[in-house]
RNA sequence: GCCCCCAUCGUCUAGUGGCCUAGGACGACUGGUUUUCAGCCAGUAAAUCGUCGGUUCGAAUCCGACUGGGGGUACCA
């Protein structure tokens, strides 16, 4: 970093318009994890550029509005440090961000688009858009709005204006529409297989296609970067925006992240829901780094980078067009090692928040070695939800006979330590003499000490956690009568 | 059905005409360290580059067809 924040790695970045990015997630529902793959990809290129990344809320869709989703939204961005510069809830000096409040100027613009011939008010009925669907549903004809509207007199329309209608794009016939893709290049559409949709519903919501472009454009944004399920109606949107004769941002469609059996990332199957990570343990930083490696590759091919590092690494044009399968055993691997990077201080405070309203972990957490426990714990977590399993401990099964027996000889032997005998050094020799004398296994002898096949190591919780007293009472209570 | 996108180990990917008898990471497996399990270290297996055809002296890389997968086809986004 150097005077005025440049540094060679931004001679690449783009300097002369001010970078603008957004995400347009809508109050649906959960928090989607493709949401924070889409805002990370914004987020960081707007940070790379000394741009500006915005949050604009489209709630146009009045059915499936969620009260709370909003909230919910932020609350994600916020837990995964991507801070938005402009928003409904930041301001900025292009709101407002909220769709549902900026309806009078997509009114206007509506109006002004009828006027330059690039729309058209539609009076049809719902009754004869379901009859004329149903007809070339059976005809096998492609289900398109068959213009019906588009030819009434000036005083039909003006007549017909105080009642119930709808804005339609106006499609033109017969033309190629080109679109370009920034990571695909130029994509042709036949117009005559493009619907002029509804721009304005009819209770005087906007649709995405026009809310989008509207927005987009007064809101300066520079880049859209946005799923791939956009791409099919990308002609509509570049349709718009040469009718009202604006410059277009420059277009980049991110892969879908998908299922195990490919399909789309959903509810069921994947785990989409932003919640679900956090409950398990999922920290936001082996998350981003997950995410940022589905489509993306660090120019060095290293697999374990932050956020900042990310930042400062990202190329758009470098997006990726394969659309990955979100695959959790690698994101858990990740996760793992993010949990080791962690300082000991930094971990208890993740570990106490994560615990919170626990009664049970509570406890440990006010003992006396709860430092010592963490940092054992630290490298077999691959998620905190497993701290708990490691540090509490719950029999896993029923002894054997055998091992009722081994206990007993473990309970002798060990006895011949005297409390100030109880020392590592001592402990281990002891159970090494017997590994060697009676062929008894440390597999074996960890478990009947333990009460459980793996975890902790074993000789330091005995000395430093359990104690003599608390050892031999077990042992003695397993050791047959 | 129609339109559009996509196609390299199980998964994420490197690769943009010769450096590729295809490299890395996760996962799997083996060995080492070791008091269990992790961690750490070393190593092994794993893709005839979806298929077929074409261009070329030469193709994972360019072109075409096919197949497969995905997305779209709403007064949802």
């Amino acid at each position: 970093m150097s005077f005025f924040g440049y540094n060679a790695s931004m001679a690449k970045a783009i300097s002369r318009e001010t970078v603008r990015t957004r995400i347009a997630p809508s109050p649906t529902g959960f928090p989607h994890i493709g949401t924070v793959y889409q805002a990370l990809f914004n987020f960081a290129w707007a940070r790379r550029n000394r741009g500006n990344f915005i949050v604009r809320i489209e709630d146009t869709d009045r059915e499936r509005f969620v009260e709370g989703a909003e909230g919910k939204i932020f609350e994600a961005l916020d837990f995964f440090f991507l801070r938005e510069d402009e928003s409904p809830r930041k301001r900025g000096g292009y709101g407002p961000y909220r769709q549902s409040e900026r309806l009078k100027i997509y009114q206007k613009y509506a109006e002004e688009l009828v006027e330059k011939g690039g729309a058209y008010y539609c009076f049809c009925t719902k009754e004869r858009l379901e009859e004329l669907r149903k007809k070339q549903t059976e005809e096998k004809k492609p289900t398109m709005y068959d213009k019906h509207c588009l030819n009434l007199s000036k005083e039909e329309i003006k007549e017909k204006l105080g009642g119930v209608y709808v804005v339609r794009l106006k499609v033109p016939e017969n033309k190629t529409i080109s679109v370009k893709d920034e990571i695909r290049g130029f994509i042709n559409f036949d117009s005559n297989l493009i619907e002029d949709s509804v721009l304005v519903k009819s209770d005087g919501f906007p649709t995405y296609h026009f809310a989008v472009v509207v927005d987009d454009y007064l809101m300066k944004i520079t880049h859209v970067l946005r799923g791939e399920e956009w791409l099919s109606s990308f002609p509509k949107h570049t349709l718009i925006y040469d009718y009202f004769g604006w410059k277009k941002p420059l277009f980049y469609h991110t892969p879908l992240l998908r299922n195990p059996d490919k399909s789309k990332l959903s509810k069921r199957q994947g785990h989409a829901n932003v919640d679900w990570y956090k409950e398990e343990g999922f920290l936001p930083e082996a998350i981003l780094n997950f995410l940022a490696l589905l489509g993306w590759t660090h120019p060095e091919g290293k697999d374990e980078f932050s956020l900042y590092e990310f930042i400062d690494k990202f190329d758009v044009g470098e997006i990726r067009t394969v659309a990955p399968i979100f695959d959790l055993t690698k994101l858990e691997w990740l996760n793992g090692v993010w949990i080791r990077k962690y300082s000991l201080e930094k971990l208890k405070e993740l570990l106490q928040n994560f615990y919170k309203g626990d009664k049970e972990i509570e406890e440990v957490f006010e003992s006396k070695h709860i430092d010592l426990l963490i940092r054992l714990a630290q490298s077999r977590m691959k998620k905190l939800s497993e701290f708990k399993g490691l540090v509490i401990s719950s029999k896993e099964r029923e002894y054997t006979k055998e091992e009722m027996e081994i206990s007993k000889i473990l309970f002798e032997k060990l006895s011949a330590l005297d409390i100030k005998d109880w020392r590592e050094d001592n402990i281990l020799e002891t159970l090494r003499n017997l590994k060697n004398e009676n062929g008894i296994s440390m597999k074996a002898i960890y478990f009947v000490i333990t009460g459980r096949e793996q975890g902790l190591p074993l000789i330091e919780t005995m000395v430093r956690v359990e104690g003599r007293d608390e050892i031999l009472k077990k042992l003695k209570e397993k050791s047959p009568q």
